[in-house]
DNA sequence: CGCTGTCCGTCGGCTGGCCGACAGTTCGCT
DNA sequence: AGCGAACTGTCGGCCAGCCGACGGACAGCG
């Protein structure tokens, strides 16, 4: 239900309590990996739920990607929004017209809280990820990252030191926060020399001062 | 029923019908000019509708402020996101209780289809903005700003010039751009000097080569 | 194992645009 | 008319961070 997000936390809503009854009318499809899903200019609005597998939601610039966020099982997701839709890995997802959901919708009341609720979300998560574009630098936006992830996935060691696992590159981590892989890297690298984290191989960091960190993503 | 608008469009929602008994259990209230009615941290989640009057939502960093949009006649937002949202004009605002509205919501579907509408809206909206601000440098923001607000309120003269109605100030353009006055300023009368556009007085604005901007904004 | 492709670290150069400062202009008010 | 406040134009200094480039480190794979 959880799913890796965007510097705060996700352009995307999940639905923790999936309603009964909610998934009537939806229609399941495997997607392969690689494949782009939707793209801003489609005709075809669709609203979908992740059953399965990672879909990475972006927009695409002349030569540049911003990654709004990674949708994960149980996650709601419209197309009927500017953006670009990637398989990840092989998906199965669950869809259904735009269109019939409202009719799903008006005949149903008891669906739309928990429809309000995503959409509430999803556009908090949107002024959010604004704010950090409009108000934040980078080390910032790293810093808040990082501080999320660990608050989210991280399991604590002795010493007040956090293990926290990462299934993404550092290309990847770039896209979400709006910058280079250059800058980056040498944000990281230049942590681990102050001490405030530590890496073991590509996929596990050590966050030693998560307080430095909460510091850093606060300022600016 | 149409506002002053960010470059592309806004991060609010028209109804253009107020759909019969939308007002219904809504509540009045006049709020004076400099107003600071919503903030953030607000616990008081409002849907609220705009009466008269004009407002401005906006986000506030450290030592800048981005604004979001101008909310106009009509309008409707909601204070359940992190924004401030201050009245520019003395304003009468039609107010619900969040909770209030979801019970209305429940009990009278018919309005359901209105909301989601406006909802997907301000999300579009939303989008759009994150990528002007990620993408787009700033000439390329103000150009796609003056060209929607050509087409949106100006008004066609002779040779192809056009009309259009200026009630911001430099700042104000700034703000909602994402940059600064002295930014705007400058790039305004680079144009004027490239016979781009003229201006006459601080609210009238002439643009002599519409298709000029357009390609200023799509490129970048 | 080597080989090849992908990922990561680092450096220097370059620049968009922010910031502070200040002078000139326009507007509203009395 | 005349003053003050608010708005506008312009300049130079400065720096965050993008970009290109390149070498090293990990994989997976035959």
């Amino acid at each position: 239900m959880d799913s890796v997000d965007t510097p705060s936390q996700s352009l995307h809503g999940a639905v923790s309590d999936i309603p009964p009854g909610l998934l009537d009318g939806f229609v399941a499809q495997e997607v392969a990996r690689g494949t782009l899903f939707a793209t801003p200019g489609d005709a075809r609005d669709q609203v979908l739920i992740v059953g399965q597998g990672r879909l990475r939601v972006y927009l695409a610039g002349e030569s540049r990607e911003l990654s709004l966020s990674y949708l994960e099982a149980g996650d709601i997701y419209t197309t009927h929004t500017p953006t670009y839709l990637e398989a990840v890995t092989p998906c199965t997802l669950w869809l259904m017209d735009t269109r019939a959901f409202a009719r799903k919708l008006a005949s149903d009341p008891s669906v739309t809280p928990a429809m309000m609720r995503v959409l509430g979300r999803l556009l908090a998560n949107a002024v959010t990820l604004i704010e950090d574009l409009a108000f934040r630098d980078v080390p910032a936006r790293l810093a808040r990252f990082i501080t999320g992830l660990t608050e989210r996935r991280g399991r604590p060691l002795d010493g007040g030191i956090w293990l926290v696992p990462l299934e993404l590159g550092t290309e990847d981590i770039a896209s979400l926060l709006g910058t280079t892989r250059q800058t980056v890297s040498s944000l990281l690298n230049q942590w681990e020399r102050d001490g405030i984290l530590s890496r073991q191989g590509r996929r596990v960091l050590f966050i030693h001062a998560l307080d430095t960190l909460r510091r850093l993503g606060a300022e600016a």
